[in-house]
DNA sequence: TCTGGGGTCCTAGGACCC
DNA sequence: TCTGGGGTCCTAGGACCC
């Protein structure tokens, strides 16, 4: 049986998305989807005409604006991204037996096996896909097919735009050769440097360089490693997403924090949307961690694992509180602002049937809880906040 | 005007138990 | 009184991905 995997992925998918939710952006070509030009944030996503600027995604978005000043900034919806998504992934599950979304504007089918029903190319498939994807959710992507995941996913990287790119069986090996070693996958900003730095830049050195050789200048897991993916080889199955590990909410200030009744007011939001979630998706967490990242984006995480699994939000929240306490007065201490703070479940599991001997007060709460939820399914998250949330709202300044 | 937000996986050291 | 090693759980940090 022959391994055949096809990468979908979307073109400039937040640029694209946003340019369907606003018509007035339809026409704008130099268009920059991540924050407003003063926001704090990086790009999401550039459109092609940006691209051109030099403006890439994972950029400061003060510096892309310095790049392409006359470019039109904007935030984006998450709800939309989260729609075309969907979209996006019914049609994929339509072709395939076993098909999955890696992320919102990429997934993976499975054709292994299908060698009668298709037994010369997958182009014919591909570019179906890629015509029913576009009358489904409007957006254009790219195709790659290969032999394993890895050459999949490159392949659909070479053809964008709107492309498809096959690579056959045995093929591989030839195809990465061209390649700099940061185009594959696992190799990052560090890893590029690092390898950079003892002379190593493009998959060609890595595929002619003898065993012991590699060995001498990284070390014997890593030569490993990086000789499997100079050879083209890369994972043969798909799996798909098993139940979520962590829930997390974080958010990066306007302008960085020095006041405790601050931090504490948005810990109590984030806790109680991290708790929702968890309620939503019928799990309890056993631990908690805390995030801070200080003024100078030194970053630390402090967790601490809970007595009992819970996904209500003031036992989630006491707990946070206990861990924000000490590391606020460390960053002060070191004459620190915050810039980030976040909050995150982890050790999930689903969460059982009410304890029969919890206590009247936890009864309570839980029952309240449930109240709440009710009211924010019906009228969204806002509708329902504790006392002090909304008391601090009203003298807040306008945003 | 430097550097988002939501994840996964890996490593390494210490505690603790047998 | 000294001396093990393996296994597992926990925490903190870091690389990476989209």
């Amino acid at each position: 049986m022959s391994i055949r995997i096809m990468h979908v992925d979307l073109d400039a998918f937040f640029v694209e998305v946003c340019r369907k939710h606003q018509p007035e952006l339809q026409d704008v070509d130099l268009l920059i989807v991540g924050g407003r030009r003063d926001s704090r944030g990086v790009v999401q996503s550039a459109s092609y005409g940006a691209r051109a600027f030099g403006v890439r995604s994972g950029m400061p978005i003060a510096q892309a604006v310095r790049l392409c000043p006359t470019a039109t900034f904007v935030r984006g919806e998450f709800a939309t991204y989260r729609e075309a998504s969907h979209q996006v992934q019914e049609v994929l599950e339509r072709h395939a037996p076993l098909a999955t979304m890696t992320g919102l504007d990429e997934g993976y089918l499975d054709f292994s096996g299908t060698d009668l029903l298709h037994p010369v190319s997958l182009l014919d498939v591909a570019e179906q896909i890629h015509d029913d994807v576009r009358a489904s959710s409007g957006l254009h992507c790219s195709i790659g097919i290969g032999p394993n995941r890895m050459i999949a996913k490159i392949a659909s990287d070479y053809a964008k735009p709107r492309g498809i790119c096959e690579v056959r069986d045995g093929w591989e090996r030839g195809f990465v050769a061209g390649l700099p070693l940061a185009a594959l996958p696992g190799i990052g900003p560090k890893s590029t440097r690092r390898l950079a730095e003892r002379g190593l830049i493009d998959v060609a050195q890595v595929q002619a360089m003898p065993m012991p050789e590699l060995v001498a200048l990284v070390g014997r897991e890593e030569a490993a490693v990086l000789t499997r993916r100079a050879e083209g080889r890369g994972g043969l199955v798909l799996r798909v997403h098993g139940p979520a590990k962590s829930v997390s909410r974080e958010t990066t200030f306007r302008r960085d924090v020095s006041s405790a009744e601050e931090l504490d007011r948005v810990l109590m939001l984030l806790t109680s949307r991290v708790a929702g979630q968890l309620r939503d998706e019928g799990l309890v967490a056993g631990a908690i961690v805390l995030k801070l990242r200080h003024g100078d984006f030194t970053t630390i995480t402090r967790q601490t694992t809970l007595e009992v699994s819970t996904a209500l939000d003031l036992e989630l929240l006491a707990p946070a509180r206990v861990l924000l306490k000490p590391a606020f007065a460390e960053a002060r201490r070191r004459g620190q602002r915050i810039r980030l703070l976040g909050i995150g479940a982890t050790r999930l599991v689903a969460s059982e049937a009410p304890d029969l001997f919890e206590t009247e007060e936890r009864k309570r709460s839980r029952e309240i809880t449930t109240a709440v939820d009710a009211v924010r399914a019906k009228y969204g998250f806002d509708a329902m906040k504790s006392g002090r949330l909304v008391k601090r709202r009203k003298d807040a300044p306008p945003e």
